[in-house]
RNA sequence: GAGCCGCUAGCUCAGCUGGUAGAGCAUCUGCCUUUUAAGCAGGUGGUCCGGGGUUCGAGCCCCCGGCGGCUCACCA
């Protein structure tokens, strides 16, 4: 019972393994087989490394040297440098590093000889007292050291770290173990949603779950995943948006709810688009969009502060700055400046069209005047704004579960951010007349029928939801992924998330 | 989906005009009780992404395929 875990090396195995594979299961075999538990795990420390080098960083080597106090450490072997009766190990645990002296007349013959077959990977717990080496460096000086969990690949190299890109996604626990910087993101990602959920929890929202697995999926323009239901026989859609449930709970009465959770679409993947990737998505009753306006101000200033201190920061050598206010825009004005058009393309379809071919932006048959215009916008206006902006006046055909604007019935109240040219918000006042839904949704059934295989699906069941009254609401949608990238100075989207998908090997 | 680039030891990378595989780190052996990219001396380690082809001979040239990155297209 004692060492059933660890394995018989034979040589069919050996053939198979690297031999440096094969040189620690010999290690740990041996340490078992000297009677030691290969996976104990009766191990307590007692502080981290970071605790040990804030409280005592300051101290100084005589202070250090009068210090009688022991403390218990666990972590991770990074590096190992013997000297036939000593050694120094710097162990990682999960809030930084530590130096360790192991000394043969401190520890002990017998426990030295095993300490020699530990290696840089594995993990260990190990006690003693705090000293200062000649070279300054706070450091445990060991009294007792056990082998917690046996690495058995060698680390990447301590230099230069983990450097392919692939192994970085596929095993991002190397990635995380041993490349300084890339715990720090997401340390920050998570710090980024505790911020923002803070942030509308003191505004009196409540954070809600609402499905992903749903018979009729929508709430933006893209296209689904599918997936199947044995029990009940039913094919499913990943959820696109959580938006239309989220509006049934305004609907019940709970006025401001919001929730931060993935979506799926089965759309192209690049440094901007994972296809799953996570929204934050935020409704409140009796406000209009130029309410979030002024929320998404105050809240992505206060994060920006809360991260860095300063509203003044660097995107891929870039300045970036959040001072407010915010630059705004209407759709129509962007056109007009960025594309040098004539506003004829506002009340005429065949000029707006000529415009985008002369854009070379392709266009299928049958496509709304609104859709060609958000698509030149696209096109001319979004790679302009490097700094904040918001962005109005969006076209109805493109928004269909938005307010009408009162003085013009052709756009909506609506708004989206954009940063460094790409989107980062979408927001707008709700539509909440349910005859007009339902004819939007009609609408969107025309566009899909002439092609538009994102255009929006009909809902019924929320429509019916809205005949039973939503107050007035505003809501929006904030890209969490695209957030981090700018406020961790990631290039890519698979930077900030853990685990990207990637094809299998 | 298209174009370009990449894939060589566990990791980071060299590899000329096609001539039979190399360095540093890690690892092994020896020395070493305050080092920190420890040091000194000497070793081990390879499906050169896979499969075909050309050639006396292919890591290198040609074809097919795989995986990844970037750019473009679509999207947030």
């Amino acid at each position: 019972m004692e060492d059933s875990s660890v394995e018989e090396i034979t040589e069919e195995l050996a053939e198979k393994l690297n031999d440096e594979h094969v040189r620690r299961l010999a290690r740990l075999k041996s340490l078992s087989d000297e009677g030691l538990k290969p996976y104990p795990n009766d191990f307590t420390p007692n502080i981290t490394s970071a605790e040990v080098t804030g409280r005592y960083e300051k101290l100084t080597a005589e202070a250090l040297a009068a210090l009688t106090e022991s403390f218990s450490l666990a972590g991770r072997i990074m590096a190992k440098r013997d000297f036939g009766k000593a050694s120094f190990i710097h162990i990682q645990d999960r809030d930084g590093r530590l130096q360790g002296y192991v000394k043969k007349d401190v520890v002990g013959e017998e426990a030295f000889a095993q300490f020699k077959k530990f290696d840089i990977g594995d993990i260990v717990g190990l006690e003693g007292t705090l000293f200062r080496t000649r070279t300054g460096e706070l450091t445990v000086e060991v009294k007792t050291i056990r082998l917690l969990t046996k690495g058995l690949h060698s680390l990447p190299e301590k230099w230069h770290g983990l450097k392919d890109v692939e192994a970085r996604y596929r095993q991002r626990y190397l990635d995380l173990m041993v490349n300084p910087g890339v715990k720090d993101v997401f340390i920050k990602r998570t710090k980024i949603i505790r911020y923002l959920r803070e942030y509308l929890t003191n505004r009196s929202y409540l954070e809600v779950e609402t499905p992903m697995l749903q018979s009729v999926y929508g709430g933006a323009a893209a296209k689904p995943f599918t997936t199947h239901h044995n029990t009940l026989g039913m094919d499913l859609f990943l959820r696109i948006a959580p938006e239309l449930y989220l509006k049934r709970l305004i609907v019940a009465g709970f006025e401001r709810v919001f929730e931060i959770n993935r979506n799926f679409r089965n759309e192209g993947i690049s440094t901007q688009h994972n296809p799953e990737f996570t929204m934050i998505e935020f409704y409140e009753a009796y406000a209009t969009y130029e309410d979030l306006m002024d929320l998404t101000e105050d809240m992505v200033c206060g994060l920006v502060e809360e991260l860095h201190g300063t509203l003044k920061i660097t995107y891929q050598g870039e300045e970036l700055d959040f001072s407010r206010p915010w630059q705004r825009i209407s759709v129509r004005d962007a056109i007009i400046k960025y594309a040098e058009a004539d506003e004829a393309v506002f009340t005429d379809k065949a000029k707006a069209a000529a415009l985008a071919e002369s854009l070379e932006i392709p266009l299928h048959k049958d496509v709304s005047h609104g859709k060609i215009l958000i698509e030149i916008f696209e096109k001319v206006g979004e790679p302009e704004f490097k700094r904040p902006t918001f962005v109005t006046g969006y076209p109805l055909e493109v928004s269909p579960l938005a307010r009408k604007n009162e003085s013009d019935p052709s756009i909506v109240d609506r708004f989206e951010v954009f940063i460094m040219g790409k989107e980062i918000a979408n927001a707008f006042s709700e539509l909440n007349d349910s005859v007009d839904q339902r004819e939007r949704f009609n609408g969107q059934l025309a566009e899909r029928e002439a092609g538009d295989d994102e255009a929006h699906p009909m809902d019924m069941e929320y429509v019916q939801a809205l005949e039973y009254g939503m107050p007035p609401t505003a809501g929006e949608g904030i890209g969490v992924d695209r957030l981090v990238m700018l406020l961790t100075d990631s290039p890519s989207i698979r930077d900030v998330i853990l685990f990207p998908l990637l094809r299998k090997v």
